[in-house]
DNA sequence: GTCTATAGGCGGATAGAC
DNA sequence: GTCTATCCGCCTATAGAC
């Protein structure tokens, strides 16, 4: 049954039983062979469903183990869950919108900004996962408020703050506020994902993405 | 049980049994007392938790009817669903970012954009049941495509036009492409509204949100 | 640790009286 | 049209064998 409480006692429900280990290293420490394929099984149905749509028979299935393995790793649905988006979130999504290397400072502006806008979209838009992602974080951010507020810490703000180091230290833009100036980047990005791609919208109200692209930068680069 | 089939059957699913009456006027015709009342309680439930968490013993409870009754006026879970949201989109939340006066062309273009993305602005943050009713469209856009897309259409297609009529009828704003600037202008505010409010990020990444009319308003005018 | 089997309850949907 | 009562399946979670 949905407890439907909000999930009051969620801080550190999750995590396998096993000590913390290492404070979360390369691809989670000491994690046995079964709790990752749980995992991963739990990944593929939440993600695809939701919530309290996914049965933990079909997660169990989809981990090619039994029912009482699953409950014997986690400690419920929802310890399951959080455990999930956590490894999501501090892990294969986190870099999403990380840079590798930060572009160099003395290239144009336009291509440096052009280059970071498609960067965006690309990986939003190519990876159905994180898509899926997305939309469950979203989905359930009124009964999981702490996993939609690790989202936001570790992976929106890590692209702010990406942009904003570039946008300060850049000597070409002179811009008045650049925090605010990133969060309009990225949002107007973000939100032509949410529209196009989760909301279905690139079949009723399409738009080329390299004009939201240009018109983006233009209006950056001219401030 | 979820049924998991995606709704292929979704088309005119959903509305009364009765004969279609007039297509769609103000306040929804002829609809009884107790179908008004299934569809509010209906709204009250599935927007507070969502489709799959929502049951219909919870619908009938909040509509204080019996479940036959709800059963009676609507085929199954998902055309009352269909049904609700249909006409929360065509109805209450069709024009949340509709403008009732055009504002006067003569008028300053930094007051008249500022006036815009702060009623988006207002109308995004004041009223929880539009947040609410997002979360659910988002939440569900994998289950309902049709539901997404029709929000879509009528509600943000609706903003878009609207701002670009005004872009491209202004005598003193002169865009390159008014219909990917009136793409930004709303994508940066509505990523603003999902990220501070939905996502609970104005508890973990605060932003003020004058700062942002402002950098969004400068950018358009500065063009 | 892992399994099979099952408890116990709530879910969607309907039968049938009025 | 509306109700009460009920069917039956699936759900979360656990007991107990190995």
């Amino acid at each position: 049954m949905e407890t439907d409480t909000g999930q009051t006692t969620q801080p550190a429900a999750g995590q396998p039983v096993e000590p913390p280990a290492q404070p979360l290293a390369n691809d989670s420490p000491s994690i046995s062979a079964k709790a990752k394929a749980i995992l991963e099984g739990g990944i593929q149905e939440f993600l695809s469903h939701g919530y309290a749509a996914t049965s933990m028979d079909k997660v169990a299935k989809a981990a090619k183990v039994s029912k009482a393995t699953v409950y014997s790793h986690f400690q419920d649905k929802e310890g399951l869950f959080n455990a999930l988006i956590q490894r999501l979130v501090a892990g294969r999504f986190r870099s999403i919108f990380q840079d590798s290397d930060l572009p160099a400072m003395q290239d144009d502006p336009r291509a440096i900004l052009t280059g970071l806008a498609n960067r965006i979209l690309d990986t939003g838009i190519e990876d159905p996962r994180f898509l899926s992602f997305m939309r469950v974080i979203i989905g359930e951010s009124g009964r999981f408020p702490q996993l939609a507020k690790a989202f936001v810490t570790h992976i929106e703000q890590t692209s702010f703050r990406q942009l904003c180091r570039y946008f300060t230290s850049s000597t070409q833009l002179k811009l008045k506020d650049p925090e605010a100036t990133a969060r309009i980047f990225v949002g107007s990005l973000v939100h032509f994902v949410i529209v196009q791609e989760i909301l279905h919208g690139r079949e009723v109200l399409p738009m080329e993405r390299d004009r939201l692209v240009n018109t983006l930068v233009n209006l950056v680069i001219q401030e």
